[in-house]
DNA sequence: TCTGGGGTCCTAGGACCC
DNA sequence: TCTGGGGTCCTAGGACCC
C-alpha cells in the first residue's frame, strides 16, 4: 500500500462569535449566558453568542425592540468595543500564524493558512491551533480544511452545523468519500457559499440551481458568460480547482477611505451639519496620514432615515477634485463643508459620511511653491493628532469642529466594556 | 423616540487615441 | 443613402464580503 499523500491544503480559521467571545475574555460572568453586541449608537445587534442564537435572537434586530424582552430572557448586551476586538484579533492572528508557513488575514475574525500533510496530520494541526489560540487568548476558533478557499468555507459550515464536528472544532473536506462530499454539497443552499448572496441566489434559482451541488454541476464557461468570472471561479473551486490565491502580503495601500457615522439624534440645521463634517473630515485626514497616503478626490454625503415615513427621503452628495493630492485636514474639511449648504434645514438627517478616493502614497509629487493647500508644510495634521493622542478626542478641532462640549449627536455607547488591552487606566481588576 | 460601518472586485459604457 | 477598427483608460454602479 502506498503512503497517504501529503497534499497542500487551505485551512480557514475563524473565531466563534468573535465580538461576543472578546467580551467574555475579560468578563467571565458572561460565560454560558446569551450575549449580544450592538452596532454603533447601540443601534442593532451585529453579533451574538451561541446561547443568543439558540434563543432565536434575529441578527440585525434593533436594540430598542430587543431591550424589553432581553432582561426576561437573561440576555446581556454590550456596546461594540472595536478597539478591544482589534487588539484581540491581532493576538489571535499572530498565534495562528505560528502554525503555518503562509497566512492571509482575511478579516477581523478569519484567517486563511496553508498546511501540508495527510488528512490525519492536517486535522491534528487544526486541533493544535485551536488549543493554542484558546490558551494564549481565550478566544475559541474553528478550522475548515479543503483544497480551495471556497471548499474550506464549506468545511467550516460543517463545523458550525454538525453537532459532532462542532465538538471537535475541525473539519477536513478531504476526509469524506466522493459520494459523501456530494451529499454535503447537496445540503448547502447556494446562498451560503462564499460569493453568492441574495441577488445572485434569485437569478440562480430561476435556472433551478438551488444547492452547492447544483452549482458545482454547471459548466464553468457558461456560468462566466451568463453571470461573471466570479461565479465561474466559484464553480471551479467547488470542484476542487484553486482559483482564488492565498494573498500572503497584506496590501500596503487602500483604494479608498471612508468615515461615516450615524448620529445618536438627528441633525437638522446647516451649522450642526458643518460641525459634523468638520469633525468627520479631521478624523479621516488623520487616518489618511497614518496610512501614509494622499487623496485627490473627496465625496461627502448625508442621508435621512430609510425608516422615516413622515418626511421625504433626502440624500445630498457632493464630490470634489482637490487642487493637489493631500492629507491636509484643512483642505479636506473645506472640501466637505460644501455639503452643509445642500441640506434642507428642518429635515432630519440621521447619518453622514466623507469618502476619499484616488489615493496614492504620500509625497510622490512635489508641489510648486505657492500652489499647495493653505495648511501644507505647517504640520497641522500631525499636530492635531498629537494633541488628540494626549488630551483625547474632542480636545481640539478644526473650525466648526472645535467645540468645548461634545455635540448632542455624538455616538452613544451606553454598555461599553473597558479597553482592557490598549489603555492602562482600563485594565481589568482581578480579585482572588 | 430609537434600525452599523468599512471595504473590494467586476462590468458596462463612454471618452479618447491612432 | 452610405460614415472603420482596435485598443486603453476611467468611472459609476452593482454585488459581495465581514
Amino acid at each position: 500500500m502506498s503512503p497517504a499523500p501529503r497534499e497542500a491544503v487551505i485551512a480557514l480559521v475563524d473565531c466563534a462569535s468573535f465580538y461576543a467571545s472578546c467580551e467574555r475574555v475579560f468578563d467571565p460572568r458572561l460565560e454560558d449566558r446569551p450575549v449580544v453586541v450592538l452596532s454603533n449608537n447601540d443601534g442593532c445587534v451585529v453579533a451574538m453568542s451561541q446561547e443568543a442564537k439558540v434563543l432565536g435572537v434575529p441578527m440585525g434586530i434593533p436594540w430598542f425592540k430587543l431591550e424589553p424582552v432581553a432582561a426576561t430572557q437573561g440576555i446581556v448586551a454590550r456596546s461594540s468595543n472595536y478597539e478591544l476586538y482589534g487588539s484581540l484579533s491581532a493576538r489571535v492572528m499572530e498565534v495562528i500564524g505560528r502554525h503555518a508557513a503562509w497566512q492571509e488575514v482575511y478579516s477581523i475574525d478569519e484567517s486563511f493558512i496553508s498546511l501540508r500533510g495527510t488528512v490525519e496530520e492536517v486535522i491534528q494541526a487544526g486541533r493544535r491551533i485551536r488549543e493554542d489560540v484558546a490558551r494564549c487568548t481565550g478566544i475559541p476558533v474553528r478550522v475548515g480544511i479543503a483544497p480551495t478557499k471556497t471548499l474550506a468555507k464549506v468545511a467550516l459550515l460543517g463545523v458550525k452545523r454538525s453537532a459532532p464536528l462542532s465538538r471537535v472544532g475541525v473539519c477536513h473536506f478531504g476526509a469524506y468519500s466522493p459520494t459523501q462530499r456530494d451529499t454535503i454539497l447537496a445540503s448547502i443552499p447556494v446562498t451560503d457559499l462564499w460569493g453568492v448572496a441574495g441577488r445572485l441566489g434569485r437569478r440562480l434559482a430561476n435556472l433551478n440551481i438551488h444547492t452547492a451541488a447544483d452549482l458545482a454541476a454547471q459548466d464553468p464557461g457558461q456560468m462566466r458568460r451568463r453571470f461573471s468570472v466570479v461565479l465561474e471561479r466559484t464553480v471551479r473551486e467547488l470542484r476542487g480547482t484553486p482559483c482564488i490565491p492565498l494573498e500572503e502580503e497584506p496590501r500596503q495601500y487602500k483604494d479608498q477611505l471612508i468615515y461615516s457615522r450615524s448620529f445618536s439624534e438627528p441633525v437638522t440645521t446647516t451649522p450642526a451639519m458643518r460641525q459634523v463634517l468638520s469633525i468627520y473630515a479631521q478624523q479621516l485626514a488623520s487616518r489618511l496620514r497614518n496610512a501614509g497616503q494622499e487623496a485627490r478626490v473627496l465625496t461627502a454625503w448625508a442621508s435621512t432615515s430609510p425608516f422615516a415615513t413622515d418626511q421625504e427621503p433626502h440624500s445630498p452628495q457632493i464630490s470634489a477634485v482637490l487642487p493637489v493630492p493631500t492629507a491636509e485636514p484643512v483642505t479636506i474639511a473645506r472640501g466637505s463643508l460644501g455639503l452643509a449648504e445642500l441640506i434642507r434645514p428642518g429635515t432630519r438627517y440621521v447619518r453622514a459620511g466623507v469618502v476619499l478616493t484616488d489615493l496614492r502614497p504620500a509625497g510622490q509629487a512635489e508641489t510648486l511653491p505657492g500652489l499647495g493647500p493653505p495648511g501644507e508644510g505647517r504640520n497641522l495634521g500631525p499636530t492635531l493628532d498629537a494633541v488628540v493622542a494626549r488630551f483625547g478626542v474632542g480636545s481640539v478641532g478644526l473650525g466648526y469642529g472645535g467645540l468645548g462640549t461634545p455635540p448632542s449627536w455624538q455616538m452613544r455607547r451606553a454598555m461599553l466594556s473597558p479597553r482592557a488591552t490598549t489603555h492602562w487606566d482600563e485594565l481589568v481588576t482581578v480579585r482572588l
